[in-house]
DNA sequence: AATAAGGTTTAGCTTTGCCTAAAATAAAAG
DNA sequence: CTTTTATTTTAGGCAAAGCTAAACCTTATT
């Protein structure tokens, strides 16, 4: 795996998480990246003869297989440096993103290597997302929005989405973590907002918490 | 703090390497950065405008006292991660220099303070090199070469300088690491190589590996 | 004191990565 | 099927950080 700038990883990682392998249009692109439409064009032209992605003017940018794996393996840093900096250093989650995204261009595949041994070879990280492993495959996304379970039901939380650090600080009052096992208690039939239970006693959370909190049944 | 660009830290690092507070030629910075001298003139004026530096075109280049509390703390940094690549992740201490560089440029002050927590508080290096406070001040420098204490003394290694790669590699292939002692057996007044002991045997350093090991009696 | 040698700076060029303004294209609306 | 609108690309610039070649100081040598 040749070196590239962190500009270029940026595009790549935001290809990525924008489309996949699927094409993403300059404008969402640029949005993503925080720049401005020309020089989207620019960047991705330059991607395209580097062969990490395919672009067809006017219609819209891809990751090639290669672009693809590259960007597992930024992701793979990135999810792996987020688990160090909570696991290790006690950060809040809320913090981590912006650290890990100037770690994930540090250029090692050694050190990512160690570092994964170090943190007990995770599959998830602290959000509960899946950490790409070394060759690109990719562990299971977890659990369902707490929504999606009926009343009565056991479930623990295994994830939650990056919805911003409003949603974080609205977490942590909660005292809501990975791990957390609560009871299904009711399922407002008016605004789908869900009442929980644990032994600390009952809660209810909105359905614009419920939505970005996942679980699984247990 | 204000946040600076990689390359005004390297020339900050480089200025306080050859220099600490004293006035540097164009010419050694230029060698020390690997850049050529128009280069050179152009970077340290930029950093003049900064107040990090004074410079005295054809004379030299000195850092100011804000320029030497900016190198104290990439130093800090610096050594912080080398310390974390040694103790944590199990690197060689010939491996982590050119990673504890890229390293060192991570932006974030929390960073640096849980970091230093994690590891323990050190005060040295995994080369025995001091490692700057938070507030700038510098730990005891520790030891003197080998050869400059008499026979008879126990020591233990406390620190080794920084002579490349096969000085590293001719200290593992002894077994010499920091905390080791020994007993001077004898200095050779013929070439000042010098034996030492242990419980494991005897064996002649010689006056190139004595220079850059330093110990403290013990 | 004059000049030769070495190191330093100026002048001008390159690349990367971003920008604005204007032109071109695709898509939607009439 | 034409025209309007929205998006994308081209054209041309700017700043950072490097380069070479040429001009310019300092210092050392005669």
């Amino acid at each position: 795996m040749k070196t590239h700038t962190e500009s270029e990883e940026n595009y790549i990682k935001a290809l990525y998480h924008l489309g996949g392998g699927r094409p993403v249009s300059n404008g969402d692109l640029a949005q993503r990246i925080g720049a401005k439409g020309p020089s989207v064009t620019q960047a991705v032209r330059s991607l395209g003869q580097k062969d990490l992605v395919n672009v067809v003017p006017y219609k819209g940018v891809q990751l090639t297989p290669q672009g693809i794996r590259l960007a597992k393996s930024i992701l793979r840093k990135h999810r792996l440096w987020e688990t160090f900096l909570v696991d290790k250093l006690g950060f809040g989650w809320e913090e981590v993103h912006p650290l890990a995204e100037q770690l994930e261009h540090i250029q090692s595949e050694e050190l990512v290597d160690r570092l994964f041994q170090f943190l007990g070879s995770p599959k998830h990280d602290p959000h509960g997302d899946p950490i790409p492993e070394r060759d690109g495959q990719m562990p299971p996304v977890l659990g369902q929005p707490i929504g999606a379970f009926t009343t009565g039901t056991e479930i623990r939380i295994v994830r939650v989405e990056d919805a911003g650090s409003e949603f974080f600080d609205q977490l942590d009052t909660m005292n809501i973590n990975l791990g957390n096992t609560y009871e299904i208690r009711a399922i407002s039939a008016f605004d789908s907002s869900v009442e929980l239970g644990s032994s600390a006693g009952t809660f209810w959370l909105s359905q614009n918490m419920c939505a970005n909190i996942y679980a699984v049944q247990s």
